[in-house]
DNA sequence: TCACTATTGTTAGCATCCTAACAATCATGT
DNA sequence: ACATGATTGTTAGGATGCTAACAATAGTGA
């Protein structure tokens, strides 16, 4: 089941998090790249390569803000908007690979128990050492 | 507060999982790669990449197992048991900041906390998706 | 003994993340 | 208008991690 389920997702071609900050863009729309590094709570720097990335790939486009010149709109491009459905099919299968593992009630269950363990503990699980980490 | 416990990694001049590792070796002693790969719950190829940092800072030594001429036997070497020392000062350090901050009993309550939490639930939390991960 | 499989490491190539040091732009106060 | 500080991105350099493809050694069975 692994197998077919890192099968399911190299197919996609994409890392875990650029497909995520591709749904991202596909739901929101024009957004800032600032935008995006909190959504992601990661680091302007990070997200600026997370950035190139796409950018080399054709899969997004990064504009000037023209009423903010300092920052730039990232948008997906035709073959960005087409990435992100294989991206959502992706999921869905591999939805239903794990559901048809171990049954619909233990997916929501889990899924809701990881969302929640997420939302609360923010970044301190991993509990190596204190992360600088302001406002949640 | 942050910004003190950045620093007194910072001189200790390693990464977190740098430290870890001598400590490991300080601890254990003569030890496989395979061995610590396992302790630290990381690919072979991972370790690989990490003791080469270690060796190339002249902290480890590799020699091949006589018995086991596949293997490697890591050890610290001098250099490197004087850099554990540095290692648990900084630790220890670290320790008293954090209890100044909020006070002994939150440290460890915390600590414990994180602890079970990384026990029981591996690397399930980062909750990305599943990882290869047999037996625990 | 010889072929086959399992185990241990390694290398190559990539994805993510970080901090530090800069550059450019905006907003503000004098 | 101008100096100043805050905001937004970028680049450079490094730490960690992964998979895939290989080597070399060990153990096994015909």
């Amino acid at each position: 089941m692994e197998a077919r389920l890192r099968e399911r997702l190299n197919e996609v071609g994409l890392g875990p998090r650029q497909a995520r900050v591709l749904a991202a863009l596909n739901r929101f729309g024009e957004t800032h790249q600032k935008t995006l590094a909190k959504e992601f709570d990661i680091t302007p720097a990070s997200m600026s390569s997370m950035c190139d990335r796409l950018a080399a790939a054709g899969l997004i486009e990064r504009q000037v803000d023209p009423n903010e010149k300092r920052a730039f709109l990232v948008r997906l491009t035709p073959a960005g908007e087409s990435k992100v459905q294989d991206v959502r099919a992706a999921w869905a299968d591999i939805d239903e690979i794990i559901v048809n593992a171990i049954g619909q009630e233990a997916t929501e269950s889990l899924a809701g128990l990881s969302g929640r363990l997420r939302d609360r503990l923010g970044g301190v699980i991993p509990g190596q050492a204190v992360k600088k980490r302001h406002g949640s």
